[in-house]
DNA sequence: GAAATTTTGGACGGTTCCGGTCAGTACTGT
DNA sequence: ACAGTACTGACCGGAACCGTCCAAAATTTC
């Protein structure tokens, strides 16, 4: 059997609650873009990202913002988890990779009847829940630099490498503002031989030092998780 | 027995489950500015307000920033319900008023056992969560006028009457920005008509021209708490 | 290897909101 | 009645963005 130990949340189940979820869990090869669903969809599967960073928005007017990340620290389908079917944000795959996926109807039995499954999912759903409320603090008080290096961090801990796919007017979707804005943060953020890119190619040359630019969100946020998840969610 | 009817989600409890919970409920008269806990606190009670209103806030540097609103559509507590022990945030009374409280540790046995009680609070927890995820944008996208009406409107719908109190500052802080910008936006609103104040007393006129000037998220959160909370949380 | 496309850099004025300050106007307590 | 304390209104220069454009450079397509 496959194993998904990529996945921190998978990691962290006992190995029957583990077993009796592989046994529905599949692996998928996500690319880019790839829509997971969006509000008013059914949730009919949950996925856990083993290499691959989701992103998930909600709409404003007609476009959309992005409210929180997910990766190889958590899972897509909390609506699930709350025992409810619809999705009220829409989730699309951010950074291609591979992602675990089971339906959501066998993931609602074994909530039933697995105590372990049901308290790591419910952990989760309480770390989001701190990430998504100091984002909402987050974006209103943080400058677009600051913004942008946790933007960063977070996405770096998410994938293998130091080194992703990420344009410019990418960024500036996710960020919610101007791509000529991004340009001159992450020109700035390069110019301190923090971050090197080219065409849409990023890399991470210096953790401390983008931590030291961008907002205590990053590490307020990573330490819910490394508290709830129970590991360490930072690269390094 | 007292009744807690006031707070949608005990009315929308089956009456065994609703009469189970009571017996661990008490009601306390809660002053504004109301600590009842921070980043780090053990939450050793569950909050229901009736006619009160409740911040919730995340840390900002030295400062705090509001997140959400919980008012009698809510409760505050939820780590209890996602079975951990330790708040993230802080809440403290914003409008003060009557709050249903009972123990944790109760409410916690409750959940195990009652599963229409751990039905609709899951449910609460999702409407939280969309309404959390709605504002990470709206704090980004929309203006100052938009949000001071959409917040005007949120706090309308959780107290009794047209009228509450409250000062620029103290909206201000709310809303993360200088007093004087409230002064402005406030203006205007009452230039239009739309609201009527007075040293720190409020008085909303015009429900449906403040939603005009709102943004959207204002009505899309409060058709998600309609559809999980099942009952409509907006005035008239 | 020429043409089209994607990505990045840079500039323009304009808007929103900031930080700070000062003043006026209503309530409050004694 | 008076002093003190909220509370609101208004002003200033400045910062951080915006929307919009143009241009250069790297890459892909044909």
């Amino acid at each position: 059997m496959a194993t998904y130990d990529e996945n921190l949340l998978l990691r962290a189940l006992p190995p029957d609650s583990a077993g009796r979820l592989a046994e529905h869990l599949i692996t998928m090869d996500a690319p880019s873009r790839t829509e997971l669903y969006e509000p008013g969809d059914t949730v009919n599967r949950v996925y856990f990202p083993l290499d691959s960073v989701i992103s998930m928005t909600a709409p404003v007017g007609a476009t959309q913002g992005e409210v929180a990340t997910v990766g190889q620290e958590g899972m897509v389908g909390l609506p699930t988890v709350f025992g409810t079917e619809m999705a009220n944000m829409r989730f699309f795959v951010q950074i291609g990779g591979r992602i675990a996926v089971a339906p959501a109807d066998e993931f609602t039995d074994l909530l039933r009847t697995d105590d372990a499954l049901r308290t790591i999912m419910l952990r989760y759903a309480h770390a989001m829940f701190t990430q998504i409320g100091q984002s909402v603090v987050c974006n209103q008080r943080h400058s677009l630099k600051q913004r942008c290096a946790r933007w960063l961090l977070m996405t770096h801990d998410r994938v293998p490498g130091d080194q992703f796919h990420l344009t410019h007017e990418y960024l500036a979707v996710m960020l919610g503002v101007r791509r000529a804005g991004v340009t001159v943060a992450a020109g700035n953020l390069q110019k301190a031989g923090l971050i090197k890119y080219r065409r849409g190619e990023i890399t991470i040359l210096n953790r401390d030092g983008l931590e030291s630019v961008s907002c205590e969100c990053y590490r307020l946020v990573a330490d819910v998780y490394d508290r709830l998840v129970g590991q360490s969610i930072c690269k390094d």
